[in-house]
DNA sequence: TTATAATTTTAGGCAAAGCTAAAATTATGT
DNA sequence: ACATAATTTTAGCTTTGCCTAAAATTATAA
C-alpha cells in the first residue's frame, strides 16, 4: 500500500495515486510507445516483473479510476488522465537523474533505482523548483527526453546505430537498456551522450561494426549496436 | 505496505523498513528526547496521529524485530538498533530540509511535508553525497541538529526565550513547534535563525516580553516564547 | 478498599497489492 | 474444424497497516 494515509492528502484530488498504480502507468506508458493499440496483460507483466494475475486486478482497479480503457481479454490503453501522470512521474524520474549526476556528481549508471524512489515524491512545487535549480533540462543523462510540464514528450529523429551504413556518422543521443553494464561498457569505450561515432566497416553476417570514436577505432557487436541511438544530419 | 516489492530489496539486510515502521521509530525516538522511560501507548498514537490499538500492533512488530524494548501495558524503548534507524530518518529528513531552502529556495516553512516524503528514499550513497554537497550542515532551516552519519545528534544548550528574564539577550537557534503559522509570525517580526533578541521587559502576570530586534522593538506573547529558543553567553 | 475512570490490548474486519491454482477465453496448427 | 496451446481471468489466500468495539489491566479518588 501506499506509505501512509498522511502523504494520502494531497492537494489534487484526482491523482491520489499509490506508488504501484505510478508504476504501473508508467509501465504501460512506455510499452504503448513501443507498440500502439492495447497493451496485453501478458507484456505488463514481464515488464513490471510481477504476475499477469496481479495485473489484471490493478488494470481493473486503474479502469475503474478512468485512468485506462480496459476490456476483458483485449488489454489496456491509457485515457488522457491515465498518460498525464505517466508522463509526470517519468518527468519526475528524468529530472532526479539529472540532479544526481549534474549536482550529486553520481555516474549516469547509478542513478536508476534512486530516481525509482524519488519519481514518488507528491509535490507540483518541489518539480517546478527543481527544474528551474537544473536549468529546465531538455534530456536525462541516458539521452531520454524529459517530458514538459504538460506531459509532451518531444520526439526526437534519432535512430540505432546498427542502422547505420559503413562511413554515416552521427552523434550518440541516447541509450536503449540503460542497465550498469551496459553504460560501463560505454565508459571503457568512450562513448557517452554527445560522442560522435563514424561506421568504418559493418560485418554483413552478424552485424558487428568497426566504428571511430574520437581518434580511435573500436569493434562493437549488433547487440550493442542495437542498444546505441544516434542523431544523423 | 512499503510502496513496491522492488524497493524492498535492499543492501542493508538488517534494515528493510517500511515507511510506517520509520515513521514509528522517529515518533518514539522524538519523544524519547522530551521524557526519558518507557514511552506510553497512547503519547505514540498522539503524536502519529493514530489509533492506540494500531501503535499496540505496530509497537509488538518492531518489538519482534528488536527496534525496541516493548513490556505489556508498561511501553516501549527503542534499542540501539532502533535508535540508530530513527536517527538515521532523521538525519535524512533535516539534510533534504536544508537542500530544500539553501538550494531550491523554499521558504522554511514549506518544507516540511516534502521532506517528510524524502526522508524515507533508501541509498546511503544518496546522503553521503548530498550532505556533502550541503557543505556537511550541523543544523536544518528550523535550528534543530543534524544526527551525523552514526546517529549521534549533538546537543546545544539553547533554553526557551521565555527563561530569560529582562535585559538578558541571546541569539535564536530554533524553533520548538514549526507549523507554518508559527514562522510566518516570524517572518512577520523579522526573527529567523541567528537573529539577536534582547528581552526589554516581561510582564509578571501573563509572561508576555517587549523584545528588541534588530532596531525595532516588538511584544511577543508567552506563547510565542516559549516556542523559541535561543542561546545565550 | 472499592468503584469508577483511563489506558492498553485483543478480536475481528477492511483495503491494497501481491501470490498460486484452476477456470475461461482466444489463438494456432494440422 | 477441432484439439491443443497460450493467454487471461477468477477464486481464494497472505501480509501490512489501519480501523472499531469489546475485554483486560492499571490508575485514581472517594
Ligand atoms: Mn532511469
Ligand atoms: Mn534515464
Ligand atoms: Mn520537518
Ligand atoms: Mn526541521
Amino acid at each position: 500500500m501506499f506509505p501512509n494515509k498522511k502523504i494520502y492528502l494531497c492537494i489534487n484530488i484526482n491523482s491520489m495515486m499509490t506508488f504501484a498504480e505510478e508504476n504501473y502507468l508508467k509501465a504501460i506508458f512506455h510499452l504503448e510507445l513501443e507498440s500502439a493499440g492495447e497493451i496485453s496483460t501478458n507484456a505488463i507483466a514481464e515488464s513490471m516483473e510481477t504476475k499477469p494475475s496481479s495485473v489484471t486486478d490493478m488494470v481493473q482497479k486503474l479502469a475503474e479510476k478512468k485512468m485506462l480503457v480496459y476490456k476483458r481479454y483485449k488489454g489496456a490503453q491509457l485515457t488522457d488522465k491515465g498518460r498525464k501522470i505517466a508522463a509526470s512521474v517519468i518527468r519526475k524520474h528524468r529530472l532526479w537523474e539529472v540532479f544526481l549526476v549534474e549536482k550529486l556528481k553520481f555516474h549516469w549508471d547509478e542513478v536508476h533505482d534512486i530516481a525509482e524512489q524519488l519519481e514518488h515524491i507528491q509535490s507540483d512545487e518541489l518539480i517546478t523548483r527543481l527544474d528551474k535549480y537544473l536549468g529546465s533540462p531538455d534530456f536525462d543523462p541516458h539521452g531520454d527526453p524529459i517530458p514538459d510540464k504538460h506531459g509532451v514528450l518531444k520526439r526526437t529523429e534519432k535512430k540505432l546505430l546498427s542502422k547505420l551504413e559503413k562511413n554515416q556518422q552521427g552523434v550518440c543521443v541516447g541509450v536503449k537498456e540503460s542497465n550498469s553494464e551496459f553504460l560501463q561498457y560505454l565508459d571503457k569505450k568512450k562513448i557517452s551522450i554527445g560522442t560522435k561515432i563514424k561506421v568504418l566497416g559493418k560485418e554483413f553476417f552478424d552485424g558487428s561494426m568497426v566504428i571511430q570514436v574520437g581518434k580511435d577505432q573500436s569493434f562493437i557487436s549488433k547487440t550493442v549496436a542495437d542498444n546505441l541511438y544516434v542523431q544523423t544530419q
